[in-house]
DNA sequence: CCTACCGATCGGTAGG
DNA sequence: CCTACCGATCGGTAGG
């Protein structure tokens, strides 16, 4: 358990393939590319990772690993419906805020890889939906959440917005910047705005009989 | 004017680049690919196009053309603000519905070439987004549209929610299933749920001062 | 972790 | 619109 390279090459190389993937894409990315990035050479690369396959494979496991963790935390956290909403989409949107190439490679993901992909949101991610969805429909009996909301797409639409504005952010704030205001970018307005759609389309307006824990 | 062979070739070229570049991405296609595809050689395919890049800015320029005529059309037959709300929605919806390869063509598009998207969005669209948001500030003066929604950063946000869910709505999906509600996708539902979160973050709940043309 | 090397495929050109 | 061909780069292996 002491200084363990090989392990740690592994994660170099996961970091700079990551990183690679996200902004070229998979099929943009050379192994030689990524080999560079890490200072060794290609064949150097495949003796951590078998293939280039195999990379792409590591690199998503990754980050499945990482909400495999994360999503019992986060409702386990939140009590109350509305702590529920603020933790779920805040732990969202700063994963991938705090890094916006793990957006880019989930949705490179989706486009070159539709089957697989569906098949881990379906092995590891509906049971989840499923009973956030469930939080849901009590809050629609109860009367705290609109009764025209459809749960599950709710939830998509939701998960939707938060990992394409983040994925492509950069892109459509051209389409944002006001006349005569320079050239600041508004990411956090773009958020801002996202939370706030998200709310209002899932919460009764009436502010009575509010749950708190 | 009679059988002009040399335009319906390009168009045929343009067709199977489209739907190829938007399934396997453009560094996943090859020339040779399209080629087979159209049913020509691959240097028969670089006469009409000079190079890959040549034919990736044709297939853009066709989906930018699209737009330079709808948007003026989509904004000429709306007169109220729930008719504008309506008319210009559904138009995205249609046409990247009618073709989901638009969709994800768009998204790989601003993945990959994130600069040159931002200079054609700043260039073609930002002023079509200005008019648009100036419609949303006079709704919000009159009180027919909620005080709180950021104009600009709403509209980019419905856009990315409908180019989003129709690009990699298939995928997607495998979260929406119901226990033991077989294998029929949903996507109209997850069409409606976008349809109403976009409608109820937007006007105001108050049904008085509805101005009708 | 390296050097040396492999067959396959890439985008593109020559020339007709 | 074709055949024939180019140098460059691809993912991956041999062997140490």
């Amino acid at each position: 358990m002491v200084g363990n390279t090989q392990t740690e090459m592994r994660q170099r190389i996961l970091d700079h393939a990551t990183r690679l993937f996200a902004v070229r894409g998979f099929n943009g990315t050379s192994v030689q590319a990524v080999a560079e990035a890490v200072g060794i050479r290609k064949p150097s690369l495949l003796y951590h990772f078998k293939s280039k396959d195999a990379l792409r494979a590591g690199v998503l496991d990754q980050m499945l690993n990482h909400w495999k963790d994360e999503i019992p935390k986060v409702l386990a956290a939140a009590s109350t419906g509305k702590d529920r909403f603020a933790t779920g989409v805040g732990a969202i949107i700063s994963f991938f805020t705090a890094d916006p190439n793990r957006a880019r490679l989930v949705v490179r993901e989706m486009l070159d890889s539709p089957e697989s992909v569906r098949e881990m949101l379906d092995t590891h991610f509906r049971p989840w939906t499923s009973m956030i969805a469930d939080y849901i429909r009590t809050g629609q009996e109860a009367g705290s959440i609109r009764e025209d909301v459809d749960p599950e797409s709710w939830i998509v639409q939701v998960v939707t917005m938060c990992i394409g504005t983040i994925a492509v952010g950069d892109v459509t704030s051209a389409l944002v910047r006001r006349r005569g205001d320079g050239d600041r970018p508004h990411p956090s307005e773009q958020m801002k705005e996202l939370v706030r759609i998200a709310r209002q389309s899932l919460f009764n307006t009436r502010p009575k009989e509010s749950q708190d824990g």
